[in-house]
DNA sequence: CGTAATGTTGAGCGCATTCAAGCCGGGTGG
DNA sequence: CCACCCGGCTTGAATGCGCTCAACATTACG
């Protein structure tokens, strides 16, 4: 949690790290119906998180990386409405809600952060419902691989290349397409010189022209 | 806020309750970019929250009626990051932030409140994008109108009967269609029977169909 | 090395959109 | 009181984007 806090608070906070937790590939943090009783900290490792309709059908909601924090879905109803899976090898903090609601009666600053990671979750809900509502399928891989590769680069990645820890399934559901669309949109990038695909490994070649499709939109 | 409270705590929550606000039919009670200050608390009207892209293009994000609380978009950055529209005269009541943090640090109950609150804004906005991300027009109607009208049913109104407070371009554009789509849409319930539509006034003749068009999906 | 999972590509279709015309209802002013 | 206007709503016809279905290619993995 980088936020800046006297050595006094940090020690404090250190209280609230309960176990650490080692989620194998393939496997859930948690479940939606299960008990909720933690946030948890990624620390290593890539997950997605994803709601299910009765029918079968789910939808992914986020993909989440080091640094982020997942859970909040549970705190209303004490229980988890979605499901969080590791996408490959990860390890979180686990941070009993007991402890954190405790100590941020006591810790104003963690008490402020722990707002804000409500509030940034939020706002990065309404962008996903604009991106889901009001944009079509070039749009919206411009934006994801744009989001994916900032979020990258802000912890030491390349501003340029990535590798989709998700298959295009996944891609498709959080995007709101069908798998065979999102394959398609990523040829037409490679046709036009946008990015290198090369399975999972991405190469972005010409960012601005990424951030054009974003922009023009449909006033283009 | 309809919490289990302790008489001393009720009297510290009066408290947060600042100024009563007034918001006229079609001004705003926040718009994005203003800088965050407080919380509001709809006591009556009913308001929509929409985010713009740069192009101009908007969503809108939600609906809210009273009892519901706007605003909690603007706690990240101290500055609020989409707008909040009266659809009808209201009044708000105006929660200033800083207090609710400051007494939420010594009611346990309204930090309680508060994170809840948060919670089921994030678990809300996983339902909107699994209707925006995987339902057609029909399903996603037919799940407005239940969310709606359960809703209004939990405030003491109608069961079958409700008044649309937005346009069918308000109405579409947080469906993610087409105002033309959501009249045809709504033709075709009439049509089946479904609903009596009159304008704006709507009446539910069979929820059950309602509720199977949701259930059914793309399984049908 | 063989099998299953994942990804690509093609052809045809269908649902929602676009474009366009007309309707309804409420409000205003003559 | 009626004529008019304007925003909101409905409906029709044609288009097109993304979906479905299907075949094949590639990769991962036991």
């Amino acid at each position: 949690m980088p936020v800046d806090l006297s050595r006094e608070e940090l020690e404090r906070i250190d209280e609230l790290v309960g176990a650490r937790r080692k989620i194998k590939r393939g496997t859930t943090l948690f479940r939606n119906g299960e008990k909720f009783t933690s946030l948890y900290a990624i620390r290593t490792g890539f997950f997605k998180t994803c709601v299910a309709a009765e029918d079968g059908r789910d939808q992914v909601t986020g993909f989440q990386m080091a640094g982020e924090v997942v859970g909040l879905d549970g705190i209303v109803h004490d229980h988890h409405t979605c499901d969080a899976v590791a996408l490959e090898d990860a390890e979180v903090c686990v941070m009993p809600f007991d402890r954190i609601e405790e100590l941020s009666r006591e810790v104003t600053s963690l008490q402020r952060h722990v707002h804000k990671i409500m509030s940034r979750e939020i706002v990065r809900e309404h962008g996903v419902m604009l991106l889901l509502g009001s944009m079509r399928a070039e749009e919206r891989l411009a934006t994801f691989l744009l989001n994916l590769v900032q979020r990258l680069h802000a912890r030491g990645f390349s501003q340029s290349e990535l590798i989709l820890r998700m298959t295009r399934e996944e891609i498709g559901s959080f995007l709101g397409l069908k798998l065979e669309t999102v394959s398609r949109t990523f040829s037409r990038f490679v046709e036009d010189g946008i990015v290198e695909v090369k399975q999972r490994h991405v190469r972005i070649l010409n960012t601005d022209a990424l951030r054009e499709i974003v922009n023009l939109k449909s006033a283009g």
